[in-house]
DNA sequence: CATAATTAAATTGCGTGCAATAGATATCTT
DNA sequence: AAGATATCTATTGCACGCAATTTAATTATG
């Protein structure tokens, strides 16, 4: 039999109670979720998150679409090139500020956007809640993520 | 100018991204801001998380432990053999179904129990929500993963 | 104006995630 | 009992994420 003392810290590390569990096996059903819908289109799922922004506004910087989608340079270098070498996009370098890079889209990107309009509408089906549902979760979550990021200098 | 239709698509596609996208980027967050508190231990997330399902319960096959993380062979693997490099764990063949590999805790994997006891008040704190607000959104999010889940074949 | 500090992107190295496959073992079917 | 089927783990290959470092370019400072 178990003392007091055990079971509260029992409560402390149980799986199920994980709220960081939640998110963290959520986000992989995501992104495995996303794989079928995105076959088509040939492209993984960061990837597809990278052409969304520039489908929203062309001609970004790669620092530009790392602070939207909170990647550094050691994910987006690599990712962009793989974007480029399916001529989706060109890379080139600022003549202004030469330590820019300047991320475009070709024809073919940019007209892979119609085809991509199925993608979120399949999504959202599969997500199996109300428009009001995904609200309120999505403003709750992104209020923790800023509350976790800045207490990670914190912690260090 | 666009139209009422292409207005309507665009709206729906933000909405369902950015739901995606919220639990995409706080994932990783978790994960960035576990990492200065699993830093003492020499864990990475992932590894945490299986030492957490061991200190619940000890020996178990690779497979119940993938059951509960939603994590395969090909990640759990490697993951289990650099866990048994740090002494933390054992892997041995299950004597009656050798198909099956068990995995036990070392006494240095046992006692790290103690000193993980600090990592989840630090996060709880991290999160900055109150513990309803913590359970509320947990249980939405398993149940969102859930149908994702439920989603992947059929969109295959 | 020189140089120190900052910034942007690329590179390196490591640890996931996961699809696809292989190999060994166990179970089912007839 | 024999062959087909299913299960479990390992392996391979690829694409992230991110810390740490490097290189080049820009800005700030004395």
């Amino acid at each position: 039999m178990e003392n007091a003392a055990e079971k509260a810290q029992e409560s402390h590390l149980k799986l199920s109670d994980f709220l960081c569990f939640a998110i963290y096996s959520t986000a992989n059903a995501v992104t495995r979720a996303y794989q079928p819908r995105l076959a088509a289109l040939g492209l993984t799922y960061p990837q597809y998150l990278v052409m969304v922004v520039l489908w929203e506004q062309e001609n970004q910087t790669v620092k530009a679409i790392g602070d939207k989608l909170s990647l550094d340079s050691g994910t987006l270098t690599p990712l962009l090139k793989r974007l480029e070498a399916a001529g989706l996009i060109t890379r080139r370098r600022d003549t202004v500020d030469e330590r820019q890079v300047l991320i475009s889209l070709t024809d073919d990107g940019r007209s892979m956007r119609e085809r991509a309009e199925a993608v979120p509408v399949a999504m959202g089906k599969a997500f199996g809640c109300t428009m009001d549902e995904a609200q309120g979760l999505r403003s709750e979550l992104i209020a923790m993520r800023d509350n976790l990021v800045a207490s990670i200098d914190d912690a260090k």
